[in-house]
DNA sequence: CGCGTTTGACCCGCGC
DNA sequence: GCGCGGGTCAAACGCG
């Protein structure tokens, strides 16, 4: 948790170095030069104080999310016991979204089925080692198409029907590059029909090929996903209409942790990205760099 | 005509 | 071993 408001220090100590030095340093500069740094300065404080709000927040919202997720994982162990078990339950797959949903906290309680669920998943890891994350996209109730604007090309290769579902699942395959091996698949949620699930398997290994493509269009993205989110990720605009933390790693040795670097990345990235998307701060992080300049000169005079 | 989508068939893993 | 269900393939089809 702390890691995330130490993210946004960081972002912040450059530009104050940078600044403070030069305020110290100079002395018989313009006086308006010093009030456009200071201003500067105040800025770049707002800013820190502005992200560290925003880290608290997403802190706050992650917390809830857990909590509540903990609570109908509860429930539905509950109904598990009661009604008589599923004929037909892929148990791998559930564990593991069920442990990318509560983000690592009250799994790993190690039963028997755990045991085998892991043996499973370490042959699976042994042959693909690729993430997988789930992604929300809000869409049109009557928007029926299963397609989802992430910034990427996608080829359809199949769709299914599936028990659990009435809406068709959708099977797409990158079309940007032919060596990209990334799968993705859509399906509407079953409790909201204009909710797309998206779920990415494996990563990209080419850029993207649109950047802006995921805020046109009819789908509007609700909640960041993993490694592989798409373009919408980056947008750190974006509200969290549903702060769902949904990454999620086939490599769950142990899960409590594991995944916090890689979100907290993924944090850093959605900040910066909204930090060069602020006027203020770009005109601040030029002007922190022209007084850089500028104190370079006046030292090798 | 080429490309992308559709859709039924097929494959494979898992539970019984 | 059998049946079920998810995932994939590939021929047919539609569109620009």
């Amino acid at each position: 948790m702390d890691q995330y408001s130490s993210s946004s220090v960081d972002t912040s100590l450059d530009l104050t170095i940078g600044i403070t030095r030069m305020r110290v340093e100079e002395d018989s500069t313009t006086s308006a030069l010093v009030d456009e740094l200071k201003r500067v300065n105040a800025e770049n404080k707002k800013l820190s104080e502005m992200l560290t709000l925003m880290c608290d927040n997403y802190n706050v919202l992650r917390k809830q999310l857990m909590e509540y997720v903990n609570k109908n994982n509860n429930t539905a162990e509950r109904d598990d016991q009661t009604s008589p078990p599923k004929k037909r339950k892929s148990p791998a797959r559930d564990e593991a979204i069920s442990s990318a949903v509560i983000g690592g906290v009250s799994e790993s309680s190690s039963t028997d089925q755990d045991d085998q669920y892991l043996c499973k998943k370490q042959r699976e890891e042994t042959v693909v080692k690729e993430k997988v994350s789930r992604v929300y996209y809000k869409t049109e109730a009557s928007d029926t198409t299963l397609v989802v604007k992430d910034g990427y090309q996608w080829r359809k290769y199949g769709q299914k029907v599936t028990r659990d579902n009435p809406s068709p699942r959708a099977y797409f395959k990158c079309a940007c590059a032919p060596s990209c091996s990334v799968k993705k698949k859509v399906q509407r949620s079953v409790e909201d029909q204009s909710v797309l699930v998206a779920t990415y398997e494996g990563e990209h290994n080419h850029p993207m090929p649109s950047q802006m493509d995921s805020n046109n269009g009819l789908n509007r993205y609700v909640s960041l996903g993993g490694p592989v989110a798409p373009a919408a990720a980056a947008n750190g605009s974006c509200s969290l209409a549903k702060p769902v933390d949904l990454t999620e790693s086939k490599k769950v040795r142990s899960p409590s942790r594991i995944e916090f670097p890689e979100v907290q990345k993924l944090l850093v990235e959605q900040m910066a990205s909204s930090l060069t998307k602020d006027p203020n701060f770009t005109a601040a992080l030029a002007a922190a760099v022209t007084g850089r300049l500028y104190q370079q000169n006046q030292t090798e005079k």
